[in-house]
DNA sequence: GCGACAG
DNA sequence: ATCTTGTCGC
């Protein structure tokens, strides 16, 4: 998979018009043909002192689960985080983990949120954009709507709105838990996005993937491993 | 001005 | 995100 380039010098006011162009390309309804056999999960770690980000892209089998390619690199933060702004901070690194993965990739699986966003345009869904790859987003709160109590029982979920408009869902995935947040990425359904999140979790409140990706990067990043 | 605010 | 042990609750 070819990687593209990422601008790393530009002004918050430059991150914001990049969105606002870039949201045109999100298509939020399942365009992909071949079915999905692999996941690529992918998170980002700091340290409590230093300006260095860790990322880590995981990629596994699906629905198997099995741990088929692993890469980490560590990258010196261009970009402050501001929220509805971290895509510029940690898609750098993130491309540069990419770039160790051989296998073409059939989905993305990225912390943070896709179409839930001021601008429609989480990290999930900027990574999807640039890559042209299916991509769901995945948080563990909530940046921008609103939405109802979720029920207690594992699977129940509430809309997240924005005003009238769906952006996403509050899914509980574990009872006694924090619901988590997915939404479109792109080249998904939110249905989709929905499903095969759900399908991610075993015992804890995170899809596995995405739960080992913190766990490892955290041990990368801290030579522990 | 006030409150909200992914990681 | 990160600093951190025990502890309250299901």
């Amino acid at each position: 998979m070819r990687i593209p380039e990422f601008n790393e010098s530009i002004s918050v006011k430059e991150a914001r018009e990049i969105q606002e162009k870039l949201r045109k390309e999100v298509i939020t309804v399942d365009s992909y043909s071949k079915p999905i056999k692999n996941l690529l999960a992918m998170d980002v770690s700091y340290l409590k002192a230093g300006d260095e980000l860790g990322a880590i892209a995981l990629l596994y089998s699906y629905p198997e689960l099995n741990l088929l390619e692993e890469s980490f690199v560590r990258k010196k933060s261009t970009f402050p985080y501001i929220p509805g702004l971290l895509a510029f901070r940690e898609l750098p690194p993130l491309l540069e983990a990419m770039k160790g993965i051989k296998s073409e990739i059939d989905i993305l699986l990225v912390e943070g949120q896709g179409i839930a966003h001021p601008r429609r345009f989480g990290i999930a869904s900027h990574l999807g954009v640039l890559l042209d790859t299916p991509s769901i987003g995945c948080a563990k709160s909530l940046l921008w709507g609103k939405h109802s109590g979720v029920e207690k029982g594992k699977g129940s979920y509430a809309y997240i709105l924005d005003q009238e408009e769906i952006i996403g869902v509050a899914l509980r995935t574990r009872e006694g838990a924090r619901p988590i947040y997915v939404s479109q990425g792109h080249k998904v359904s939110l249905d989709t996005a929905g499903e095969i999140v759900l399908s991610l979790v075993k015992t804890y409140r995170l899809p596995e993937p995405l739960r080992s990706a913190h766990i490892k990067s955290k041990l990368m990043m801290t030579g522990m491993v």
